[in-house]
RNA sequence: GCCGCCAUCGUCUAGGGGCCUAGGACAUCGCCCUUUCAAGGCGGAAACACGGGUUCGAAUCCCGUUGGCGGUACCA
């Protein structure tokens, strides 16, 4: 069924429109195109679809190009660096798409439209009144030459254009054998003649997009189950035209928790959304992958090389698919961990600088510090953003308390420990201030007494973080250092716990 | 309304007529490990939308229903 493609021979394309931040959807439908072109040794595409010059923006094109670097999706040919089939722009390409609609025009498969488009709204609302289904009457076709040309004359008087439309024969059939879907088909009666120009002289999507796979050699088209309902429109494009149309296939959509679209509701819908909370480019690409499309194996954990190396078409997935963000997280966290220390630091480093937690140039001694700090809470973090909640209180003066650790943690009782404490660990030099050193004080120090560790450390835990849940004790106390361990242990005590039998033990 | 696409645990999915008492992963619950939190290990709960066919046999094939989504533009 499908046609395995020869090497080198593939041609497949990215044509986002350049009208806001890069959606999700969008990228993931690039990523199988990409994955499709890299594991066939074929050219991937890039080309911006700017017809709608309400919305485009070039600044929009900048995004496209940082979130695709972003996220290791590279080009053969585009609008920055060129190509064969250039330019890759679509409102560079005007007089291309001229030149195939005068060929249409001569053929007799498209003609003038003079009708204004409050005519054709009414008509339209006439049609929905009666309920009736609306199809372009097709009046402009029948139109005789004495009539084409008053009505041209009066356009033309009024400063307007004709649109083109696409002459669609009647009673055929219209099918492809999709990609991912099988066979489908409609009938040529369900859609009427559609505009391929406007009056502007700006081609419409439907017909832009076939002009330039057709120009730009596109050999297969996967893209959003979105445009399955516009594929008929297109085949009657490479029909008029005498051209095979390539291969298509469409992919389910990705959708929010609400089964709707993504929007910011529902989770967010931009790629930028997920840089910015910490997401890595690595472990979305990954994640991507596994919607809509798995490896034969299962594997969920997987480079981008494995995945090169794995896809295939047939394994595509027709049902649209929910982006469960906590999956994503969860494979960010296991990304996350198989970073080196120094990686995840310097990948770390902006949100904490964002976070006014460290100096833009910090020292080498410093960033030693920093490094280690990172790493205790590299095994528990699941987003480079949450390393600075999860880290202030190394960076920070004064701590924060979470109350309810210390209503829990710091009883009257605790007292008498974390005294004793403070007295063992003023004695400790700060060249020995190291966790081996803490803990072998504090642990003889929990058999004397003959306690349980936790009825111990948990205080002091809480004494030094202001919370219940840290990295171990002793790689924490070591990495505070002896003054801030020393200072926070008293300002708690004399702050924060309550004195034996006193009305704040009782809450 | 009309046309089209889709339908397996909460979520991503495996499955292509007997291998299915439906498998895996995330999440969830329990236990273990443990100074807390993670991570890890072990175990549990959890699905074939519904109704008809076809067949010796259906999650798998066909028809219908329901539901979701998309299109029905001089948007892309």
């Amino acid at each position: 069924m499908v046609d395995t493609p020869g090497p080198s021979k593939v041609r497949v394309r990215m044509a986002p429109s350049p009208t806001g931040p890069v959606h999700v959807g969008n990228i993931h439908t690039a990523l199988f195109n990409w994955l499709f072109a890299r594991k066939f040794g074929g050219t991937f595409v890039l080309r911006f679809e700017d017809t709608d010059r309400e919305r485009s923006e070039r600044k929009w094109e900048d995004v496209i190009y940082e979130e695709m670097r972003w996220l290791g999706l590279d080009w053969d040919e585009g609008p920055d660096i060129g190509g064969p089939y250039g330019p890759y722009r679509q409102t560079e390409r005007l007089d291309i798409y001229q030149r195939y609609v005068d060929q249409l025009l001569a053929q007799g498969d498209a003609y003038y439209c003079y009708c204004s488009p409050e005519e054709l709204a009414a008509e339209r609302q006439a049609a929905e009144r009666a309920g009736q289904t609306y199809r372009y009457s097709g009046r402009c076709l029948h139109l005789s030459e004495a009539e084409r040309a008053a009505l041209a004359a009066q356009l033309e008087a009024e400063g307007r254009s004709p649109a083109v439309r696409l002459h669609v024969p009647a009673g055929i059939t219209l099918a492809w054998d999709d990609l991912v879907r099988g066979r489908i088909e409609t009938e040529s009666n369900t859609i009427g003649d559609f505009v391929i120009r406007r009056g502007n002289g700006i081609p419409v999507y439907n017909f832009a997009v076939v002009i330039d796979d057709i120009t730009m050699k596109i050999t297969h088209i996967l893209r959003g189950e979105g445009h399955i309902s516009n594929t008929p429109m297109q085949l009657l494009v490479y029909r008029a035209l005498g051209v095979p149309a390539p291969q298509i296939g469409h992919l389910g959509h990705i959708l929010g928790t609400d089964r709707q679209k993504l929007s910011k509701r529902n989770g967010d819908a931009y790629v930028g959304d997920y840089r910015a909370k910490g997401f890595l480019p690595e472990a979305l690409f990954n994640f991507l992958a596994l919607l809509g499309w798995t490896p034969e194996d299962e594997q969920e954990v997987q480079s981008r090389e494995q995945l090169i190396e794995k896809f295939s078409l047939e394994r595509l997935t027709r049902a649209p698919s929910i982006f469960d963000l906590t999956k994503l997280e969860w494979l960010n966290g296991v990304y996350i961990r198989e970073l080196s220390v120094e990686e995840f630091a310097r990948r770390c480093l902006p949100f904490l600088q964002k976070a006014g937690l460290v100096e833009d140039h910090p020292s080498a001694s410093r960033w030693t510090w920093i490094q280690q700090v990172l790493a205790i809470e590299q095994p528990r973090v699941k987003t480079l953003a949450d390393i600075v909640q999860a880290t202030e209180y190394f960076f920070k003066d004064e701590i924060e308390y979470d109350e309810k650790a210390v209503r829990k943690v710091l009883k009257p009782e605790s007292r008498l420990f974390l005294q004793d404490a403070l007295q063992l660990l003023e004695k400790v030099p700060s060249e020995k201030w190291q966790s081996g050193v803490l803990e072998g004080l504090l642990h003889e120090y929990v058999e004397r007494q003959g306690v349980k560790n936790i009825q111990v450390f948990q205080p002091i835990r809480v004494a030094v973080s202001g919370r219940a849940a840290t990295p171990p004790l002793f790689d924490t106390l070591a990495l505070l250092g002896r003054e801030k361990t020393l200072a926070r242990l008293r300002h708690t005590l004399s702050e924060r716990v309550p004195k034996e039998n006193s009305e704040e033990g009782l809450d």
